[in-house]
DNA sequence: GCAAATTTAGACCGAACGGTCTAAATTTGC
DNA sequence: GCAAATTTAGACCGTTCGGTCTAAATTTGC
Protein backbone atom coordinates (compact mmCIF):
# COMPACT_ATOMS: atom_id res chain seq x y z
CA UNK A 1 0.00 0.00 0.00
CA UNK A 2 1.05 3.34 -0.70
CA UNK A 3 0.22 4.30 3.00
CA UNK A 4 3.21 4.79 4.90
CA UNK A 5 3.45 4.97 9.36
CA UNK A 6 6.00 5.38 11.62
CA UNK A 7 4.46 2.63 13.85
CA UNK A 8 3.90 -0.91 11.76
CA UNK A 9 0.88 -2.59 11.63
CA UNK A 10 1.35 -4.69 15.09
CA UNK A 11 2.09 -1.48 17.21
CA UNK A 12 -0.66 0.14 15.47
CA UNK A 13 -3.05 -2.78 16.21
CA UNK A 14 -1.24 -3.35 19.72
CA UNK A 15 -2.09 0.39 20.38
CA UNK A 16 -5.57 0.21 19.57
CA UNK A 17 -6.34 -2.87 21.27
CA UNK A 18 -5.11 -1.20 24.34
CA UNK A 19 -7.25 1.90 23.81
CA UNK A 20 -10.06 -0.06 23.37
CA UNK A 21 -9.73 -2.53 26.80
CA UNK A 22 -8.56 0.14 28.89
CA UNK A 23 -11.97 1.28 29.76
CA UNK A 24 -13.38 -1.89 29.92
CA UNK A 25 -10.30 -3.37 32.13
CA UNK A 26 -10.81 0.03 34.37
CA UNK A 27 -14.58 -0.50 35.03
CA UNK A 28 -15.12 -4.35 35.11
CA UNK A 29 -11.71 -4.90 36.59
CA UNK A 30 -9.25 -7.57 35.54
CA UNK A 31 -10.64 -10.29 36.76
CA UNK A 32 -14.25 -9.29 35.65
CA UNK A 33 -12.79 -8.48 31.65
CA UNK A 34 -12.68 -11.72 29.66
CA UNK A 35 -11.23 -11.91 26.23
CA UNK A 36 -14.58 -11.72 24.82
CA UNK A 37 -15.10 -8.39 26.22
CA UNK A 38 -11.72 -7.42 24.19
CA UNK A 39 -12.60 -8.76 21.32
CA UNK A 40 -15.92 -7.54 20.64
CA UNK A 41 -14.81 -4.06 21.63
CA UNK A 42 -11.71 -4.10 18.85
CA UNK A 43 -13.73 -5.78 16.22
CA UNK A 44 -11.25 -8.42 16.57
CA UNK A 45 -10.57 -12.46 16.57
CA UNK A 46 -8.91 -14.39 19.39
CA UNK A 47 -5.67 -14.40 16.53
CA UNK A 48 -5.20 -10.94 16.57
CA UNK A 49 -5.50 -10.43 20.29
CA UNK A 50 -2.71 -13.28 20.47
CA UNK A 51 -0.65 -12.38 17.72
CA UNK A 52 0.02 -8.96 19.84
CA UNK A 53 -0.40 -9.76 23.30
CA UNK A 54 0.96 -12.66 25.53
CA UNK A 55 -1.48 -13.00 28.01
CA UNK A 56 -4.39 -11.07 29.03
CA UNK A 57 -2.40 -9.77 32.27
CA UNK A 58 -0.32 -8.30 29.46
CA UNK A 59 -3.26 -6.42 28.23
CA UNK A 60 -4.63 -5.65 31.49
CA UNK A 61 -1.04 -4.15 32.50
CA UNK A 62 -0.31 -1.96 29.54
CA UNK A 63 -4.04 -0.76 29.92
CA UNK A 64 -3.43 0.31 33.32
CA UNK A 65 0.21 1.96 32.00
CA UNK A 66 -1.64 3.38 28.96
CA UNK A 67 -4.69 5.08 31.75
CA UNK A 68 -2.49 6.38 34.21
CA UNK A 69 -0.34 8.23 31.17
CA UNK A 70 -3.16 9.78 29.75
CA UNK A 71 -4.41 11.26 33.33
CA UNK A 72 -0.60 12.17 34.26
CA UNK A 73 -0.67 14.48 30.71
CA UNK A 74 -3.82 15.70 31.49
CA UNK A 75 -2.77 16.40 35.25
CA UNK A 76 0.39 18.37 33.99
CA UNK A 77 -0.48 19.89 31.41
CA UNK A 78 -3.47 21.53 33.95
CA UNK A 79 -0.18 22.66 36.57
CA UNK A 80 1.73 23.79 33.73
CA UNK A 81 -0.42 26.38 32.88
CA UNK A 82 -0.19 28.16 36.31
CA UNK A 83 2.10 30.81 37.21
CA UNK A 84 1.89 30.62 41.01
CA UNK A 85 1.28 27.62 43.29
CA UNK A 86 -1.86 28.67 43.92
CA UNK A 87 -3.06 28.51 40.24
CA UNK A 88 -1.01 25.23 39.71
CA UNK A 89 -2.87 23.54 42.80
CA UNK A 90 -6.33 25.09 42.10
CA UNK A 91 -5.69 23.98 38.08
CA UNK A 92 -4.76 20.26 39.20
CA UNK A 93 -7.85 20.83 41.52
CA UNK A 94 -10.32 21.64 38.82
CA UNK A 95 -8.85 18.91 36.79
CA UNK A 96 -9.94 16.29 39.42
CA UNK A 97 -13.26 18.19 39.91
CA UNK A 98 -14.31 17.90 36.05
CA UNK A 99 -16.41 15.27 36.04
CA UNK A 100 -15.32 14.26 32.29
CA UNK A 101 -11.89 13.50 33.82
CA UNK A 102 -13.25 10.71 35.91
CA UNK A 103 -15.78 9.32 33.91
CA UNK A 104 -14.58 5.53 33.86
CA UNK A 105 -13.10 5.98 37.73
CA UNK A 106 -9.40 6.92 38.59
CA UNK A 107 -7.35 3.91 37.49
CA UNK A 108 -5.15 4.08 40.41
CA UNK A 109 -8.13 3.39 42.42
CA UNK A 110 -9.85 0.76 40.00
CA UNK A 111 -6.37 -1.13 39.50
CA UNK A 112 -4.97 -0.74 43.07
CA UNK A 113 -8.10 -2.25 44.56
CA UNK A 114 -8.26 -4.60 42.29
CA UNK A 115 -4.55 -5.99 41.62
CA UNK A 116 -3.73 -5.31 45.91
CA UNK A 117 -4.11 -9.06 46.43
CA UNK A 118 -3.72 -10.56 43.30
CA UNK A 119 -1.19 -8.79 40.97
CA UNK A 120 1.68 -7.64 42.37
CA UNK A 121 3.04 -6.46 39.08
CA UNK A 122 0.32 -3.96 38.89
CA UNK A 123 0.27 -3.39 42.18
CA UNK A 124 4.11 -2.42 41.62
CA UNK A 125 2.41 -0.06 38.43
CA UNK A 126 -0.05 1.57 41.05
CA UNK A 127 2.24 2.10 44.05
CA UNK A 128 4.51 4.26 41.75
CA UNK A 129 1.61 5.54 40.29
CA UNK A 130 0.38 7.30 43.72
CA UNK A 131 4.13 7.86 44.78
CA UNK A 132 4.50 10.48 41.34
CA UNK A 133 0.53 11.64 42.03
CA UNK A 134 1.51 12.86 45.43
CA UNK A 135 4.93 14.38 44.15
CA UNK A 136 2.73 16.62 41.68
CA UNK A 137 1.58 18.17 45.17
CA UNK A 138 4.64 18.02 46.92
CA UNK A 139 6.97 19.91 44.32
CA UNK A 140 3.81 22.65 44.16
CA UNK A 141 3.59 23.28 47.60
CA UNK A 142 7.84 22.96 48.01
CA UNK A 143 7.92 25.48 44.74
CA UNK A 144 5.44 27.84 46.82
CA UNK A 145 7.65 27.94 49.69
CA UNK A 146 10.58 28.25 47.62
CA UNK A 147 9.35 31.04 46.07
CA UNK A 148 8.29 32.71 49.47
CA UNK A 149 4.70 32.48 47.92
CA UNK A 150 3.85 30.37 50.89
CA UNK A 151 4.46 30.18 54.41
CA UNK A 152 6.87 27.63 55.53
CA UNK A 153 4.87 26.35 58.34
CA UNK A 154 3.04 23.95 55.57
CA UNK A 155 4.58 21.04 55.53
CA UNK A 156 4.49 19.96 52.02
CA UNK A 157 4.21 15.74 53.10
CA UNK A 158 1.60 16.25 54.77
CA UNK A 159 -0.23 18.45 52.50
CA UNK A 160 0.51 15.85 49.31
CA UNK A 161 -0.46 12.87 51.24
CA UNK A 162 -3.66 14.46 52.87
CA UNK A 163 -4.74 15.93 49.69
CA UNK A 164 -4.19 12.78 47.20
CA UNK A 165 -6.31 10.54 49.69
CA UNK A 166 -8.93 12.87 50.19
CA UNK A 167 -9.19 12.94 46.38
CA UNK A 168 -9.34 9.73 46.10
CA UNK A 169 -11.56 8.64 48.45
CA UNK A 170 -14.01 11.61 46.83
CA UNK A 171 -13.54 9.69 44.16
CA UNK A 172 -15.16 6.44 45.57
CA UNK A 173 -17.75 8.49 47.46
CA UNK A 174 -18.98 10.26 44.10
CA UNK A 175 -19.39 7.29 42.16
CA UNK A 176 -20.97 5.39 44.90
CA UNK A 177 -23.28 7.80 45.46
CA UNK A 178 -23.94 9.42 42.61
CA UNK A 179 -23.33 13.04 44.41
CA UNK A 180 -20.73 15.27 42.79
CA UNK A 181 -21.20 17.50 45.65
CA UNK A 182 -19.40 15.54 47.95
CA UNK A 183 -16.01 15.82 45.40
CA UNK A 184 -16.71 19.69 44.93
CA UNK A 185 -16.98 19.57 49.13
CA UNK A 186 -13.62 18.08 48.98
CA UNK A 187 -11.96 20.47 46.50
CA UNK A 188 -12.70 23.89 48.27
CA UNK A 189 -11.69 22.77 51.73
CA UNK A 190 -8.49 21.75 50.29
CA UNK A 191 -7.97 25.26 48.68
CA UNK A 192 -9.61 27.28 51.97
CA UNK A 193 -6.86 24.90 53.93
CA UNK A 194 -3.86 25.79 51.06
CA UNK A 195 -5.06 29.40 51.37
CA UNK A 196 -4.20 29.76 54.95
CA UNK A 197 -0.62 29.31 54.06
CA UNK A 198 -0.60 31.89 51.28
CA UNK A 199 1.47 34.65 52.31
CA UNK B 1 -28.84 -35.55 69.03
CA UNK B 2 -28.91 -33.92 72.31
CA UNK B 3 -27.25 -30.75 70.99
CA UNK B 4 -29.35 -27.86 70.42
CA UNK B 5 -29.21 -24.33 69.36
CA UNK B 6 -31.14 -21.28 68.99
CA UNK B 7 -30.06 -21.66 65.17
CA UNK B 8 -31.30 -24.28 62.97
CA UNK B 9 -28.07 -26.58 60.57
CA UNK B 10 -29.02 -24.59 57.91
CA UNK B 11 -28.78 -21.01 59.78
CA UNK B 12 -25.60 -21.75 61.37
CA UNK B 13 -23.95 -23.20 58.55
CA UNK B 14 -25.28 -20.27 56.08
CA UNK B 15 -23.55 -18.11 58.66
CA UNK B 16 -20.41 -20.36 58.68
CA UNK B 17 -20.10 -19.90 54.34
CA UNK B 18 -20.22 -16.46 55.35
CA UNK B 19 -17.98 -16.06 57.97
CA UNK B 20 -15.43 -18.61 55.58
CA UNK B 21 -16.53 -16.39 52.37
CA UNK B 22 -16.17 -13.13 53.34
CA UNK B 23 -12.18 -12.22 53.68
CA UNK B 24 -11.64 -14.10 50.75
CA UNK B 25 -14.52 -12.03 48.42
CA UNK B 26 -12.98 -8.85 50.22
CA UNK B 27 -9.79 -10.32 48.87
CA UNK B 28 -10.11 -11.38 45.94
CA UNK B 29 -13.16 -9.46 44.50
CA UNK B 30 -17.10 -10.99 43.65
CA UNK B 31 -15.69 -11.93 40.16
CA UNK B 32 -11.72 -13.09 41.05
CA UNK B 33 -13.37 -15.39 43.34
CA UNK B 34 -14.69 -18.77 42.38
CA UNK B 35 -17.24 -20.94 43.81
CA UNK B 36 -14.35 -23.70 44.43
CA UNK B 37 -12.74 -20.99 46.08
CA UNK B 38 -15.70 -21.25 48.53
CA UNK B 39 -15.65 -25.17 48.57
CA UNK B 40 -11.93 -25.40 49.86
CA UNK B 41 -12.61 -22.15 52.81
CA UNK B 42 -15.65 -23.94 53.45
CA UNK B 43 -14.38 -27.74 53.30
CA UNK B 44 -17.78 -28.05 52.16
CA UNK B 45 -19.23 -29.34 48.63
CA UNK B 46 -21.40 -27.58 46.03
CA UNK B 47 -24.64 -29.23 47.47
CA UNK B 48 -23.54 -27.72 50.80
CA UNK B 49 -23.30 -24.25 49.46
CA UNK B 50 -25.98 -24.23 46.70
CA UNK B 51 -28.14 -26.10 49.42
CA UNK B 52 -28.03 -22.39 51.72
CA UNK B 53 -27.41 -20.03 48.96
CA UNK B 54 -29.24 -19.36 45.56
CA UNK B 55 -26.38 -17.97 43.70
CA UNK B 56 -22.35 -16.44 44.18
CA UNK B 57 -23.88 -13.31 43.88
CA UNK B 58 -26.01 -13.95 47.03
CA UNK B 59 -22.92 -15.05 49.26
CA UNK B 60 -21.08 -12.05 47.87
CA UNK B 61 -24.24 -9.48 48.71
CA UNK B 62 -24.67 -11.40 52.32
CA UNK B 63 -20.96 -11.55 52.36
CA UNK B 64 -20.37 -7.54 52.19
CA UNK B 65 -23.29 -7.13 54.79
CA UNK B 66 -21.74 -9.50 57.15
CA UNK B 67 -18.13 -7.69 56.78
CA UNK B 68 -20.01 -3.94 57.19
CA UNK B 69 -21.79 -4.89 60.75
CA UNK B 70 -18.40 -5.90 62.03
CA UNK B 71 -16.60 -3.11 61.27
CA UNK B 72 -19.21 -0.96 62.17
CA UNK B 73 -20.09 -2.64 65.57
CA UNK B 74 -16.42 -2.24 66.18
CA UNK B 75 -15.92 1.58 65.51
CA UNK B 76 -19.67 2.09 67.14
CA UNK B 77 -17.96 0.19 69.95
CA UNK B 78 -14.94 2.28 69.61
CA UNK B 79 -16.99 6.07 69.93
CA UNK B 80 -19.16 5.15 72.73
CA UNK B 81 -16.27 4.61 75.06
CA UNK B 82 -15.81 8.25 74.51
CA UNK B 83 -17.45 11.09 76.88
CA UNK B 84 -16.04 14.04 74.75
CA UNK B 85 -16.56 14.77 71.27
CA UNK B 86 -13.30 14.99 71.21
CA UNK B 87 -12.48 11.29 73.11
CA UNK B 88 -15.35 9.55 70.51
CA UNK B 89 -13.69 11.16 67.35
CA UNK B 90 -10.28 9.96 68.61
CA UNK B 91 -11.17 6.42 69.43
CA UNK B 92 -12.46 6.57 65.89
CA UNK B 93 -9.80 7.34 63.94
CA UNK B 94 -7.91 5.07 66.20
CA UNK B 95 -9.89 2.38 65.40
CA UNK B 96 -9.17 3.19 61.42
CA UNK B 97 -5.29 3.55 62.32
CA UNK B 98 -5.04 0.20 64.31
CA UNK B 99 -3.73 -2.08 61.65
CA UNK B 100 -5.36 -5.36 62.61
CA UNK B 101 -8.73 -3.75 61.96
CA UNK B 102 -8.61 -3.50 58.00
CA UNK B 103 -6.08 -6.55 57.78
CA UNK B 104 -7.82 -7.60 54.40
CA UNK B 105 -8.80 -3.83 52.98
CA UNK B 106 -11.87 -1.50 53.88
CA UNK B 107 -14.76 -3.72 52.76
CA UNK B 108 -16.62 -0.12 51.87
CA UNK B 109 -13.68 0.16 49.28
CA UNK B 110 -13.02 -3.25 47.61
CA UNK B 111 -16.77 -3.80 47.33
CA UNK B 112 -17.50 -0.15 46.22
CA UNK B 113 -14.71 0.06 43.75
CA UNK B 114 -15.65 -3.79 42.48
CA UNK B 115 -19.62 -3.72 42.05
CA UNK B 116 -19.53 -0.21 41.10
CA UNK B 117 -19.92 -0.56 37.04
CA UNK B 118 -20.96 -4.21 37.36
CA UNK B 119 -23.69 -5.23 40.38
CA UNK B 120 -26.02 -2.35 41.24
CA UNK B 121 -27.49 -4.18 44.58
CA UNK B 122 -23.92 -4.47 46.00
CA UNK B 123 -23.61 -0.96 45.46
CA UNK B 124 -26.66 0.45 46.50
CA UNK B 125 -25.58 -1.16 49.80
CA UNK B 126 -22.18 0.06 49.47
CA UNK B 127 -24.02 3.44 49.25
CA UNK B 128 -25.94 2.70 52.58
CA UNK B 129 -22.31 1.81 54.49
CA UNK B 130 -20.47 5.30 53.19
CA UNK B 131 -24.03 7.60 54.83
CA UNK B 132 -23.89 5.79 57.84
CA UNK B 133 -19.98 5.98 57.95
CA UNK B 134 -20.07 9.75 57.16
CA UNK B 135 -23.09 10.02 60.12
CA UNK B 136 -21.17 8.63 62.24
CA UNK B 137 -18.38 11.63 62.31
CA UNK B 138 -21.52 14.06 61.72
CA UNK B 139 -22.75 13.34 64.70
CA UNK B 140 -19.93 13.39 66.25
CA UNK B 141 -19.27 17.17 65.52
CA UNK B 142 -23.15 17.94 66.20
CA UNK B 143 -23.18 16.70 69.26
CA UNK B 144 -20.26 18.10 70.10
CA UNK B 145 -21.50 21.57 68.71
CA UNK B 146 -24.87 21.18 70.61
CA UNK B 147 -22.51 20.58 74.50
CA UNK B 148 -21.21 23.49 73.93
CA UNK B 149 -17.38 21.88 73.53
CA UNK B 150 -16.96 23.21 70.18
CA UNK B 151 -17.13 25.85 68.07
CA UNK B 152 -20.46 26.52 65.58
CA UNK B 153 -17.83 27.27 63.13
CA UNK B 154 -16.91 23.98 62.60
CA UNK B 155 -19.07 22.54 59.79
CA UNK B 156 -20.21 18.97 60.47
CA UNK B 157 -21.36 18.20 56.89
CA UNK B 158 -17.87 19.11 55.69
CA UNK B 159 -15.75 17.61 58.27
CA UNK B 160 -17.28 14.43 58.04
CA UNK B 161 -17.11 13.91 53.95
CA UNK B 162 -13.59 15.40 54.48
CA UNK B 163 -12.31 13.23 57.12
CA UNK B 164 -14.17 9.65 55.77
CA UNK B 165 -12.75 10.40 52.15
CA UNK B 166 -9.05 11.29 53.55
CA UNK B 167 -9.01 7.73 55.34
CA UNK B 168 -10.74 5.40 52.83
CA UNK B 169 -7.98 7.32 50.53
CA UNK B 170 -5.46 6.34 52.92
CA UNK B 171 -6.24 2.92 53.33
CA UNK B 172 -5.79 2.38 49.87
CA UNK B 173 -2.30 4.36 49.83
CA UNK B 174 -1.34 2.17 52.81
CA UNK B 175 -2.53 -1.07 51.25
CA UNK B 176 -0.66 -0.44 47.92
CA UNK B 177 2.18 1.12 49.32
CA UNK B 178 2.72 -0.97 52.24
CA UNK B 179 3.53 2.43 54.16
CA UNK B 180 1.42 2.52 57.28
CA UNK B 181 2.63 6.03 58.23
CA UNK B 182 0.79 7.63 55.59
CA UNK B 183 -2.41 6.49 57.75
CA UNK B 184 -0.62 8.13 60.47
CA UNK B 185 0.51 11.05 58.73
CA UNK B 186 -3.75 11.80 57.94
CA UNK B 187 -5.12 10.65 61.39
CA UNK B 188 -2.84 13.09 62.79
CA UNK B 189 -3.63 15.74 61.02
CA UNK B 190 -7.50 15.24 60.96
CA UNK B 191 -7.34 15.57 64.73
CA UNK B 192 -5.10 18.47 64.26
CA UNK B 193 -7.70 20.41 62.70
CA UNK B 194 -10.66 19.00 65.17
CA UNK B 195 -8.41 20.88 67.56
CA UNK B 196 -8.53 23.98 66.42
CA UNK B 197 -12.46 23.97 66.86
CA UNK B 198 -12.29 22.79 70.72
CA UNK B 199 -13.16 25.44 72.91
C1' DG C 1 4.38 -5.90 -8.32
C1' DC C 2 6.10 -9.73 -6.37
C1' DA C 3 8.17 -12.74 -2.92
C1' DA C 4 9.05 -12.99 1.88
C1' DA C 5 7.63 -11.79 6.33
C1' DT C 6 4.18 -10.50 9.28
C1' DT C 7 -0.39 -10.39 11.03
C1' DT C 8 -5.08 -12.03 11.59
C1' DA C 9 -9.30 -15.22 11.47
C1' DG C 10 -11.41 -18.64 13.66
C1' DA C 11 -11.58 -23.65 14.68
C1' DC C 12 -10.04 -25.98 18.43
C1' DC C 13 -8.29 -27.31 23.19
C1' DG C 14 -8.48 -28.64 28.11
C1' DA C 15 -9.65 -26.48 32.31
C1' DA C 16 -12.54 -23.98 35.17
C1' DC C 17 -16.73 -21.70 35.58
C1' DG C 18 -21.60 -21.28 37.93
C1' DG C 19 -25.21 -24.02 38.76
C1' DT C 20 -28.49 -28.53 39.03
C1' DC C 21 -29.99 -32.81 40.72
C1' DT C 22 -30.41 -37.24 43.16
C1' DA C 23 -29.23 -40.22 46.58
C1' DA C 24 -27.19 -40.58 51.01
C1' DA C 25 -26.55 -38.63 55.48
C1' DT C 26 -28.00 -35.90 59.11
C1' DT C 27 -31.07 -33.26 61.87
C1' DT C 28 -35.57 -32.65 63.68
C1' DG C 29 -40.03 -33.13 66.20
C1' DC C 30 -42.39 -36.13 68.85
C1' DG D 1 -35.65 -44.04 68.83
C1' DC D 2 -37.96 -43.65 64.86
C1' DA D 3 -40.21 -41.52 60.84
C1' DA D 4 -40.35 -37.33 58.37
C1' DA D 5 -38.03 -33.37 56.95
C1' DT D 6 -33.97 -31.14 56.05
C1' DT D 7 -29.33 -30.77 54.59
C1' DT D 8 -25.17 -32.26 52.22
C1' DA D 9 -22.02 -34.91 48.93
C1' DG D 10 -20.54 -35.13 44.61
C1' DA D 11 -21.49 -36.64 39.83
C1' DC D 12 -23.05 -34.15 36.18
C1' DC D 13 -24.45 -30.29 32.92
C1' DG D 14 -23.79 -26.74 29.44
C1' DT D 15 -21.17 -22.55 29.07
C1' DT D 16 -17.33 -19.71 29.16
C1' DC D 17 -12.75 -19.22 30.28
C1' DG D 18 -7.72 -18.17 28.66
C1' DG D 19 -4.88 -19.69 25.33
C1' DT D 20 -2.92 -22.38 20.87
C1' DC D 21 -2.39 -23.34 16.19
C1' DT D 22 -2.75 -23.38 11.10
C1' DA D 23 -4.10 -21.51 7.05
C1' DA D 24 -5.47 -17.39 4.82
C1' DA D 25 -4.92 -12.54 4.33
C1' DT D 26 -2.27 -8.56 4.59
C1' DT D 27 1.75 -5.78 5.02
C1' DT D 28 6.46 -5.08 3.96
C1' DG D 29 11.00 -4.37 1.61
C1' DC D 30 12.92 -4.04 -2.62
Amino acid sequence: MSKMNIMSKAERTRQFIIEASAPIINKKGMAGTSITDIMEATKLAKGGIYGNFESKEEICIESFIYLRAQLANKLDTAVSKGKTAQEKLFNLLDVYGNDETMVDGCPILNFGVDADDTNPTVKEYVKKAIQSAQKRFYTIIEDGINNNELQAEINPQQFSIKTFAMIEGAILCEKISGDHTQMLIVLESIKDEFKRYVR
